[in-house]
Formats: C-alpha cells, sequence, structure tokens
DNA sequence: TATTGTTATACTCTATAACTATA
DNA sequence: TATAGTTATAGAGTATAACAATA
C-alpha cells in the first residue's frame, strides 16, 4: 500500500495499486458470477459451452493441431483431447494426419459443426435476450467492452 | 467483421434479433474464456475462487441464513453448504442458531475472513497488474461495464 | 533425446434427489 | 404439510503425470 497517494498519478494511463486491486476485484467478482450464470442456461439437445467455444474458435482459425488448439483455447492438451472427442462423436469435428509430421492430428470443423454453430447463435436464447432488452448506451458499454475482455483472457 | 450498424435500428433501445445474437455469442465466448483464464491464475493457500465470492457477499451482506446466501449466490443451497463447510473449517466464517427459528443457521464471517478479504485483495496479482497496464480509456471502459456485467449476472 | 497426443487419475465445482429436524 | 439444511450421488470440466508413437 506505500504507493504515492493523492495527487500524485503523474502518467494518465498507470493506476494507483489499491485501485487497480479494488477495479480488478470487482471486476473479477462479475465475470466469475456471470460466467456460472450462463453456463448454467445451456439447453440439453447442444453441446456444452467448452465445445462451443472450442467450435467457435476452429471456425474463426480453420485446421489446429491439438496443441496449438490448447493454446489458443487457454487450456492443457488433455482438455483439447476431451474436448474434441466429445465433438468428434457429434460428426462436428474430423481429425485428419498432418502431412508431414506423423505425430500430429490436425482437427477440422465439419459442415454439420459449421451449421450447428450458426443455429447456436440464434438460439443462445437467454443471453441474447438480455441484450435485447439492455438500454442502448448500455449495451454499446458491453459492445466496447468484449475486445478488451477477449484481450484479457488472452493475455499471459 | 460485420459491424452490421447502417440504419436499420429503430426504437433506440432495441436491437435487431440477430445483431443481438451476435453481439450475446461473442460477448459469452469472451466472458467464458476469461473466467476460465482468472480461474487458473489462482494461488494455492488462498481459498478458491468460489469460496472468495462467498465469503465477499458476506462481508457485504451481513450474516445471512443458508438458502438466502444460495439465492445471493446464484446457486443451489447444497453448493453453499459445501463452500461454507471449506470456509468454517478454515476459521473464515461462523455458524450460529437463528434466534427463533430452529431449522436456520445463520452463516457470517469472522474477523479472520475479513482480513483475509483484504489480503486477498492486494494479492490477486494477475487481474491487478492486468488493470494497472490497460490504457486508461479501456479501463474506464472495464469500470464501466462491471455494473452491468454484475447486473447480468443477477437476472433471471 | 525431445515432442505430440492420449490415457489414467484426481480435484473442484455444480446440480438433483433423498433425508432429518423443525415449523 | 411445508420449509431449512444436509448428505448422497452423479456429471462436467480441468489439471498433472505417465505413456506410446514419432521426430
Amino acid at each position: 500500500m506505500g504507493e504515492g497517494t493523492s495527487k500524485s498519478a503523474s502518467r494518465p494511463s498507470e493506476l494507483r495499486a489499491d485501485e487497480a486491486a479494488r477495479l480488478a476485484s470487482t471486476f473479477r467478482i462479475a465475470i466469475m458470477r456471470l460466467a456460472r450464470r450462463i453456463s448454467a442456461e445451456r439447453s440439453d439437445d447442444m453441446p456444452r459451452l467448452s465445445g462451443l467455444s472450442a467450435l467457435s474458435t476452429l471456425s474463426r482459425s480453420g485446421p489446429l493441431c491439438t496443441t496449438d488448439f490448447a493454446e489458443l483455447e487457454r487450456v492443457q492438451p488433455p482438455s483439447i483431447t476431451r474436448r474434441v472427442n466429445a465433438l468428434e462423436e457429434r460428426g462436428l469435428v474430423v481429425r485428419a494426419q498432418h502431412p508431414s509430421d506423423r505425430r500430429r492430428r490436425m482437427i477440422a470443423i465439419t459442415d454439420a459443426g459449421r451449421s450447428l454453430l450458426d443455429e447456436e447463435h440464434e438460439r443462445d436464447a437467454w443471453l441474447t435476450r438480455r441484450m435485447q432488452r439492455l438500454p442502448a448506451d448500455e449495451r454499446r458499454r458491453i459492445a466496447e467492452a468484449v475486445p478488451i475482455l477477449r484481450r484479457l483472457g488472452e493475455s499471459d
């Protein structure tokens, strides 16, 4: 707490440690609780959230090997294996051999995976409704925050 | 990517369904991934995130019975029992009988719980550092988004 | 010897259902 | 009978460690 207090903030892009900690704390709790809330809302006939996240990543990035996929999804490789197994069973992704390196398996989204992803966007009922109900200025704030949230999720 | 702007929005606080769905989808994925990222960052000698969330709620709201606590934390009562058991073992909360209704047990934070919460705010190193590194305008956007995130997490 | 992917195992967190005690 | 809290059980998700195949 021994940081210079009061009016000492010289640079505009630096924040006092205690203010940063307070913001981090309220932010963290809000994020975690909202994540729980979203998780609880899933319907039964769709892949789980973790699967949808994987599918969405795969759709944007194109075919990936397990290791790269794990890095993009910010989980460990065994978790990717698990998710891909589940998605593969449903025909939403396929695994293929890497052309030159036979240790690797390339994972790619299928047409079925793509169309499910489209459907899913429409079916994300709970959160979509919340977005529609939000006053315009709040919705704008959320939209502005999304890229920041995304970068925070990606940062080391 | 399609900003989908143009001039089609008729009422300012209503959003077309497909735009809402798109926002919901990117927002959801960003939230879930960031939540995973935050989860992974926890240190070992502190209570888990779910425990910290409970402790923080208890600190703000004062003593709660299990049912009310579960409602505030947006989980089912058995989950509260679990969390409180863990926190009680560490002396961070205490349970006491309700004065009139002997079925109820009031759960309250202890001094140890409070000081741990203070410590924790300072120790939330990873996210705090990210907040400090954020440019001022992005930090402002996050701060503005927090109350909205919180309300979204609370809404039915 | 190093790397890729998988399996084995364990842990956290959650929920539903069944049970006990009290109202 | 209804409600509060707990216990029992199961399920989703994650991680680390150990392993086989390949480089």
